[in-house]
DNA sequence: TCAAAAGTGTTCGCATTACACCCATGG
DNA sequence: CCATGGGTGTAATGCGAACACTTTTGA
């Protein structure tokens, strides 16, 4: 079996992947536990080996897919991970990369047993050395939101704006004013109000506190008191023209 | 010889180091002429492969060392490079890094005989992908300019507000207001001005016009008539402070 | 003395910030 | 009716953009 000759040593190459989610609440990392060793038992991004004829993004949603069920086509590249020792086994580079993953995607594809959502903010040790890996995803995530509409790809297709707040104040960490914050994004020219669809409303409203890690809930997310907010959809088009004209001036 | 043998394929893994260059007009790229095939003849960006006891950066300063005689420590990862067939002769995978070099460090080290500096506006074709490679660094390098002073390295340890207003200009392809530049730059309080040492003014205006490329010049440069410019040098230490303080307002 | 380059200050508009009250909903 | 959360406007401030004349120097 041994099959594969060659002149010099060559590392092995993988590919690991940073899938974030977002609740409503805080933001989550998709982990899976190590069935084998090393690490066995472990968390640890979702990746593997990459095959000859593939390319790395390719490997990365491939195994991806594999190992979670889940299927995202905008891979970011964070890049190569290339510490001499970061893999017991052998010499392995990893390629990695980061994703944005809706409620809605993750809701009606994931049937990965071993597959799981972890609060970014209570994380165990993970494997090899996925933290280092993880922190640049958070990193490159906090700078990539400011100048573009990243944030999009973790809500759902209609969103309020305080819950796009949230998932700004719990990228950044920090707070910001409603007012401010509302004004700033409406005149970023790059949302729409969407149609009043009572329906949509209620749906997302209900759903605000729910536990995407929680797959397999079973109590009924209650309603809250307080006002229902407006639906937003971010108007890609709309965006795609500006960046044209502007091409380095937005900022959000 | 094949003595390096597994269970599964395995690409060679590479580096491409992207160095560039300011001579006071325009930017410029450090390229080797290759020797061997394929693409012999062509310009190509220092690299080569990785040795199996080293990091992708060590990797990636060891050849530029070796094919340049530059030995640079800010190296910058780019990424990876990962199309199946960039390289004809087998699967490799190169992971690419960005460097700036400064003036003196070339004029005082660089002996070897095929590296060139070649002007970023008229490019021969490169080897391999090095197009696109070349490509993604000066991308990288207009985003990094805007919110960290990455642009210092480019220039000598003192110098005036012009030149780096050329720097700026050049890289970010467009005219600033002499004024506002001035004042933005001034007000970011990360520049001192230095000591009104004549004789390093002299020589840097002088040399202003300096080919960085032209190694052998025999032409000396001449004086050209206005006024001299007041030398300045970047603080690190003040830049330090404030990126504690700020931390992620900063814009350059 | 002429040509080339560098130094300098003010005004205007826009974006960011800080800040307080009223409205809608569910329990 | 009360608690929770959403919606909205205004004033002060800071930053970036536009803009012209004077000074220094070499030829």
């Amino acid at each position: 079996m041994e099959n594969y000759t060659y002149n010099y040593p060559h590392p092995a190459v993988a590919t690991d992947c940073v899938v974030l989610g977002f609740d409503g609440e805080s933001l989550k990392v998709l982990l899976v536990e190590r069935g084998v060793e090393p690490y066995k038992g472990a968390w640890a991004l979702p990746g593997g080996f990459m095959r000859i004829d593939e390319t790395a993004e390719q490997c990365a949603r491939r195994e991806l897919a594999e190992e979670t069920g889940l299927d995202l086509s905008n891979l970011h590249q964070l890049g190569a991970f290339t510490a001499v020792h970061r893999d017991p086994r052998e010499r392995v580079v990893s390629i990695a990369f980061y994703a944005l993953a809706r409620q809605r995607d993750v809701r009606g594809g994931n049937d990965a047993a071993k597959a799981r959502w972890v609060e970014i903010d209570s994380l165990p040790p993970l494997a090899f050395d996925h933290d280092t890996i993880l922190h640049e995803a958070l990193l490159r995530l906090r700078r990539d939101i400011r100048f573009e509409p990243v944030g999009f790809g973790l809500l759902d297709e209609s969103f309020t704006m305080p819950e796009l707040q949230r998932l700004y104040e719990a990228i950044l960490g920090r707070q910001f004013d409603r007012r401010n914050f509302n004004k700033k994004m409406l005149q970023a020219g790059v949302l729409h109000a969407a149609a009043t669809d009572s329906a949509a409303t209620v749906e997302s409203h209900t759903m605000r506190r729910m536990d995407i890690g929680d797959l397999f809930a079973s109590e009924e997310p209650h309603s809250q008191p307080g006002r229902r907010g407006r639906q937003f959809s971010f108007d890609a088009e709309a965006y795609a023209r500006m960046k044209e004209d502007d091409d380095m001036k937005t900022e959000f």
